[in-house]
DNA sequence: CTGCAGTGACTTTTT
DNA sequence: GTCACTGCAG
């Protein structure tokens, strides 16, 4: 964002006192700048840190709001709380853990966990609990603790009371109950509500179209109708609708909050005329919008532009091309100054196709997440176990890893002898009372990996760590599974970047709890900004990312808007959703549909998006259709300058 | 418990 | 067309 100056309506977003305030903030005007310089305003004002809290949905934005914070007012940064929204709950949790039948060195469950539990709680119960079954009933329990789902089933209350139990007895909680678990706090504990209602004074929440209805229900135990509540969010790019965002939590706070004041920032600095006058058109078809028009700041710029390509690999060597054109005649700096953008995962494929043959470096964001490797979920099983003896699914994937002999059969009655004991698997190993077949090889594990625990707590982190690798065979283990040498090689790679992690994490004073916490609430891309290379993504992947060049590949009608989201009548959503993809663009922005898209190996005829025929058609140019444009006899002419500095290239190499 | 072959699914996914 | 998961045989 350009200069220093605060703009008229950032500076009332920025110095505003009267209360509750909602900030709307289009794509591009300074959102992150205003929350931040707004908590500095507070600072300066003397307003004690520990009044203060700001709440993000994803950690990567806490981090930026952190490291923005920490240069606007150093370390007295430090001590502010800016977190994600589970993170506080954790904190919560962890604070309060007592009045939760848990204790501070609670385990995270997600994904597999949570799977596990569900499936024990179903095997238990005697219901059927094949992959299908878990999935589904997860889902349906994530539902019921949302609200989000009114009927009354017995059957479903009787699991989740279960799977409830279960996490209970293990010292854990779900991401779910990071938020549910807090609400029920604030709501029975009056002197908790007030103690954090303190904390609270003043409330900041960023990205705010985005919360859920548990999510508002927690914000509203924390500010009181009068309160300093100051929600920053942007209507037009609610894209999260389908995980249980309502865009009218939004709506809704001039209800709750009679006082509100509504600040517009309506100045783009990111994006040119032309770009913005596509955007702007477009969403004005949305009729479920607190209405809002971005002004540019940068002139008009280059028109849009829509291309045709008889097919996806047509399109993918394309917009190579044109990346290499771009670069050739020097609108873009480096690689990274490029994006491909698409709506569902499976475009991305022609796309590295091309660039790779093009020989462009590129980087797919999403994709297996670094927790999720195998590796890794051994390696932390181990540490979990450590952190939470209580933990017996962390138990149960370590004493497998590596092979022990131990198998279904053994931790049967090693989970029967726990159960009449009241004690946890990991504990029942040491039991003075186990008598079993494999008693000493449990007893002798879990000597072990007290051993290494007691290493953890008291000794060095690295010798810890190391220890934790040699004494459990892992890393032998983990050398032994790999294919060949360069998979045995990544993997412990993997494993030494979560040393790294730890060795860190401990020189800031960290102990294992909140190390396993950081990296449980961590998400899997915090370090994942690839430089020079250009980048591939889903739309829903770049919401607050910004490139001098964009490209949203597959604008075809049942692609984009999806026809699954058409079916459960979600147009406008998947409308923002172009929305959020074309205000990503800063100088140059391109659209692409195929007559032919190939999917499942078949081939099938495709039509434009309505999405190309809603935009004000005069900031739009389809080259394919208007070849004696401007823009086309243009585009021949970086053709031609390409060529050129390939030639002078080739020049210079055959010297 | 492991490895392979057959089967089915395939929109987006923070924490 | 590809991948991931299931189920069966070894």
């Amino acid at each position: 964002m350009s200069g220093s100056q605060l703009n008229q309506a950032q500076y009332e977003a920025v110095y505003y006192r009267g209360g509750p305030m909602l900030v709307l903030a289009g794509a591009g005007s300074g959102k992150t700048r205003v929350i931040t310089e707004r908590i500095a305003a507070l600072v300066e004002r003397d307003v004690p840190h520990d009044a203060i809290t700001a709440v993000t949905f994803t950690n990567k934005a806490a981090k930026e709001m952190r490291e923005r914070l920490f240069k606007r007012l150093g370390d007295a940064a430090k001590s502010l709380r800016i977190c994600t929204f589970h993170a506080l709950g954790l904190s919560m949790v962890r604070e309060h853990a007592e009045l939760l039948e848990r204790k501070s060195n609670v385990s995270i469950f997600s994904g597999s966990e949570q799977k596990s539990a569900m499936r024990s709680v179903l095997t238990d119960m005697r219901l059927p609990s094949d992959a299908d079954q878990v999935d589904r009933l997860l889902g349906r329990v994530s539902l019921l603790k949302n609200g989000l789902l009114d009927v009354e089933e017995n059957n479903l209350t009787i699991v989740r009371e279960a799977y409830d139990a279960l996490l209970t007895r293990m010292n854990a909680v779900d991401f779910d109950d990071l938020m549910l678990l807090p609400i029920r706090l604030l709501s029975s504990h009056r002197d908790v509500q007030a103690l954090w209602q303190a904390r609270c004074r003043h409330l900041l929440v960023d990205e705010y179209q985005d919360s859920s209805r548990v999510q508002y229900a927690f914000i509203h135990l924390l500010v009181e109708s009068k309160g300093n509540l100051t929600v920053v969010g942007d209507d037009d790019q609610s894209i999260y609708g389908w995980r249980g965002a309502e865009i009218k939590n939004l709506f809704q706070l001039e209800e709750d909050f009679p006082s509100l004041h509504t600040v517009r920032l309506e100045e783009n600095y990111r994006s040119t005329h032309s770009i913005l006058t596509a955007a702007n058109t477009l969403i004005a078809n949305n009729g479920e919008r607190l209405g809002k028009t971005l002004r540019s700041n940068l002139g008009q710029g280059k028109p849009v532009r829509i291309w045709e390509s008889p097919n996806g690999d047509e399109e993918g060597h394309r917009i190579a091309a044109d990346i290499k054109a771009r670069k050739a005649v020097a609108e873009a700096k480096g690689w990274d100054d490029f994006c491909v953008l698409y709506r569902a995962s499976f475009l991305s494929r022609p796309i590295e196709i091309a660039l790779r043959a093009a020989s462009i470096p590129y980087h797919v964001s999403g994709g297996l997440s670094f927790f999720d490797r195998a590796e890794i979920q051994d390696t932390l099983a181990y540490l979990r176990l450590m952190g939470n003896p209580a933990d017996d699914l962390a138990f149960m994937r370590a004493i497998a890893r590596p092979r022990r002999g131990v198998g279904a059969k053994a931790l049967s009655l090693l989970g029967e002898f726990a159960w009449k004991q009241e004690c946890s698997l990991f504990e029942a190993c040491l039991h003075d009372d186990l008598e079993h077949r494999l008693s000493h090889t449990l007893r002798e594990f879990g000597e072990m990996v007290s051993g290494i625990e007691h290493l953890l707590i008291h000794g060095e982190p690295d010798d810890a760590f190391d220890a934790l690798l040699e004494r459990t065979q892992l890393e032998a283990a983990i050398r032994a599974e790999a294919a060949d040498e360069d998979e045995a090689e990544r993997r412990m790679n993997n494993v030494m970047e979560l040393r790294r992690w730890w060795l860190r994490h401990r020189e800031d004073g960290g102990d294992l709890a909140s190390f396993l916490h950081h990296v449980f609430l961590a998400s899997s891309k915090d370090d994942d900004d690839p430089e020079g290379q250009v980048r591939l993504m889903t739309v829903h992947a770049a919401k607050g990312l910004e490139f001098d060049h964009v490209y949203i590949i597959g604008v075809e009608d049942g692609l984009f808007p999806h026809k699954n989201a058409l079916e459960e009548n979600r147009l406008e959503e998947e409308r923002r959703l172009m929305y959020v993809a074309m205000t990503r663009a800063r100088y140059r922005l391109t659209m692409t549909y195929v007559r032919v898209r190939s999917r499942y190996g078949t081939k099938e005829k495709t039509t434009p998006s309505l999405f190309l025929n809603e935009p004000d058609q005069s900031v739009l140019r389809w080259v394919d259709k208007d070849v004696n444009s401007e823009e086309a006899k243009e585009e021949i002419d970086d053709a031609m300058a390409i060529f050129k500095a390939i030639a002078e290239k080739a020049k210079k190499n055959a010297r």
